[in-house]
DNA sequence: AATGAATGAGACTTCATTCAT
DNA sequence: CATGAATGAAGTCTCATTCAT
C-alpha cells in the first residue's frame, strides 16, 4: 500500500481505489501538461471524482507528488522482477555488462518518463520538501551500480570504488536525466542520439572511466 | 544591450537603469526563492520601482526569463576575457587539457547559479517557450567542445568526433547542471563530492571516453 | 432555466439561486451607476457572496449581459401572459389599436428600463459581441407589428406591407429607446412629454404614416 | 476657437495645433475602436505627441468628448453654409419639403457618424457630464424643426405647433441615431435600408403625423 | 463519505495621470 | 514647454481549499 507524506491512510478499500483513479488520473494529464500547469479540479475531473474527494486522500496538492514518486518506485520494483531487467552480467565483461545495465536502465525510464519529469521539477522547484525521497533513490542507485563494480573489480582500475560508484550513479543519473528524460521536448535538433545511442555511449564513457580514466 | 522577446526597447538612460534595477532586483531575489514563487509586486519592491514600472520593461511576468538568460550570456562573454578564462591548452596533452576546461566551466558556472537555475527550471516548466535560446547556448558548448577535440584529435580514438563532441558536450552540461547547481540544495549527503573533485572527475570520464571508450 | 453565452450550466438548485443572487445584484445596482462603472466586487458584495462564485456562474463580467437580458426575455413572456398586456385589436380600428399597443409596449418597458439601458448600451459600445440576440429582439417586434398591419391591412394604404411593418418597429424601437428609455436622464426639459403623451403620439405617427404617408 | 468644459484654454498657436492633432487622431482612431477601448497613450501616438502633453490641453481622458462634440458642431456650421446644405423650401410643399430636409439632415450626419458615435455612447454612459451641450443640439434642432413647421402651417393640421414640432425632432433624432448611426453595426440584416429609403420613410412618416396624425 | 458550490486571498496586469529630465 | 518614464490604485480573474448538503 503506498503511503507517503501527505497522503492520507486508507482504511478502507474503496478510499485505496479513489486514491489510485486519482493517480491514475495525474498520470494520464501529466502526458498533457506539467503539473504545475494542473488544477486540483482538473485531476478530480479526470479522474471522475469530485475536488472534495481529492482532499480526504490528499492533504492538498503537493501531496500527489511523494504518491507519484512512489508509484514510480512499486513500477521499479515489479519491474526488477520482470525477465526483461534481469541483465546478466555474470558471465560477461565489464564493458558488456555496462551496456546492458545501461540499456535495461534507460528503458526502464522511458516507460516512466511523465512521472519522472513531474516528480524532477517538482524537486528542483521545491527542493525543502521532497528532497529525501529522491535522495533515497539515489542511494539506491548508487548501491546497485556500487555492487556492478564490486563485481567487475578485477577490471576497474580506480583504488576508491565508492567513489566510483558515486560518479557511475552521478553519470547515468545526469545524463538520462538530461538526455533522456527532456531531450526530445525543446527544440529536437538535427544529431540527436536516439536512446539506443545515448546507453550505448553512456555506457562507454561508463567504461572508459572506470578503466582508464581514474585520476 | 539586452533585446530579448518580450522585453520593451528603451529609449532613455532612464529606462536602462530602470530594467537593470529589475533585473539586479530578480537576481537578489533568486537568491532567497524561486522565479516562480516570486510576486511581481515583489520584485517591483525589490528594485524601488512600481509594478507598472514593470510592464513599461516587459510584457509580462515571463519576459524576465529570457532577459535572465541574456545577463548569463552577457556575463559569459565577460568572463571569457578575463585571465582566469584563459586556458591555455597549447602546449598540454589532453587529459591535463580536459581538466583545465572543466574546471574553469565549473567556476564559471557557481557564479551565475542563481540565475542558471531559474532559467534551468523555466525550460523545464515550459519546454515550449524559451526553447531555442537555451538551444543555442548548448551549439555554443558543443562548438567549443568541438574545437578541443580537433586540437587533440592525434590521442583521441574516435572516428566520429562529432559524434564524441556531442557527448563530451552532454557529459559536461548533464553532469554540472545535475552535480554541480542544484546538489548542494536538497538532502546534502555526506560523500558529497566537492566542486573541484566534481571538474576533475568529469574530465576524468570525458578522457577516458575519448581515449579508450569508444563503442 | 436561463442559458446564455458565457454563462455556466447549473447543475444543484444552490447554483441557480447563487446565479439568481448575482443577477438580482446587478439589477439592483443598475438602479445606482452603470455596469461598467461596476466592478465584479461590488456585484459580488451586493448578492452577498464571494467574488469568485461569480467565476463559477459567468465566465467574464461580460457574461453577465447576456444573462441579464434573457431576464428581460423571461420577464416579457411573462409580462405577455398578464392581462394588462391582452391587448384587444380585434373590435377596434387601426388608430385604436396602434394606441393600445403603443401604450402596453412602452408600460412593459418602464418596467425594465435599467436593463434594458445596460443591454442597450453594452450593445452599442461592444456591437461584435451580443449582436446576435438583441437582432433576434428586433426580429420578434418586426413580426408582432407584421401581423398587427396585416390584421388591419385595410385601413393601410401601403402597397408593401413587409416595408411598412419594418418601419413601425423602428419607429416604435427608436422612439421608445430615445425618448423612453434615456429621456428623463440628461437634462429633463421643461416641455419633456409624459409617458402617456410619448405612446400616444407614437401612436399616432405610426398611423399618419400608414394611412396617409406612404411614399 | 473651440473651447469646452475640461479643455485647457490655449494661448499660443502651437497650442492651437497641438490640441487638433490631437482631435485628429482621436477621429481617425474612432473609425477602428470606440473611445472607451481607446488608451490615452494610443491617441498621442496617434498625434504623434507624448501622452503627458494631452494633460496640458486636456484635464483629463473625458475633457476629449465636448472638444469633439464642438468639432460636429463647428462642421455642422459650415456645412450649413455650403450649397448642399440650401435646403429651398420656400416653393415647395410640406412632403417635399421635408424629403429635402431628411436626406440633408442624413446626409450630413453621416460624414460625421464616428464623431456622433462616440459623443451619443458617452452620453449615454455619463448622462450626468455632458448632458448640457447635447441637450442643446436638440434645442437648435427643434428651433430649426418648429421654423419647418411654421413655414408650411398652412398643411399642418396639429393644433399644438410647439408639441408636433417636438415630435418631429425627437422622431428624426430618434430614427437618423437609431437606424442611421448604428444600424450597420451588428448583424447587418437582410432587408435593411439604404440611406436614401430612411430618409424617404422618415419624411413620409413625418409628413403622415403632421397632415393626419394628431391626435 | 461524496459532492460540487462557495470561498477569498492574492496574482497579474492596465492605464489615466504625474513628474523628472 | 515637450517628453516619456514612472506611478499606483484598482480591476479582473484564478484556484487551492473548505463546507453545506
Amino acid at each position: 500500500m503506498i503511503m507517503s507524506q501527505g497522503a492520507r491512510p486508507t482504511f478502507q478499500k474503496r478510499s485505496e481505489q479513489t486514491r489510485d483513479k486519482l493517480v491514475g488520473a495525474l498520470e494520464r494529464l501529466l502526458h498533457k501538461k506539467s503539473f504545475e500547469e494542473m488544477t486540483v479540479a482538473e485531476i478530480a475531473a479526470e479522474a471522475g471524482v469530485s475536488p472534495g474527494s481529492i482532499y480526504r486522500r490528499f492533504k492538498n496538492k503537493e501531496a500527489f507528488i511523494p504518491v507519484l514518486f512512489e508509484l514510480y518506485l512499486v513500477r521499479l520494483e515489479e519491474w526488477a522482477l520482470r525477465p526483461e531487467a534481469q541483465v546478466e552480467i555474470e558471465g560477461c565483461e565489464l564493458k558488456e555488462g555496462l551496456k546492458l545495465v545501461s540499456n535495461a536502465v534507460l528503458a526502464q525510464l522511458q516507460h516512466q518518463k511523465h512521472i519522472l519529469k513531474a516528480v524532477y521539477v517538482y524537486v528542483r522547484l521545491r527542493p525543502d520538501l521532497m528532497g529525501d525521497e529522491w535522495g533515497q533513490l539515489e542511494q539506491q542507485s548508487y548501491a546497485s551500480f556500487r555492487a556492478i563494480i564490486e563485481h567487475f573489480k578485477a577490471e576497474v582500475k580506480h583504488t576508491d570504488l565508492n567513489k566510483a560508484a558515486r560518479m557511475i550513479t552521478a553519470l547515468f543519473t545526469s545524463m538520462f536525466i538530461e538526455q533522456g528524460l527532456f531531450k526530445d521536448d525543446a527544440a529536437p535538433d538535427e544529431g540527436a542520439l536516439t536512446n539506443d545511442e545515448l546507453a550505448e555511449e553512456v555506457a562507454s564513457m561508463a567504461y572508459g572511466y572506470l578503466t582508464y580514466g581514474q585520476s
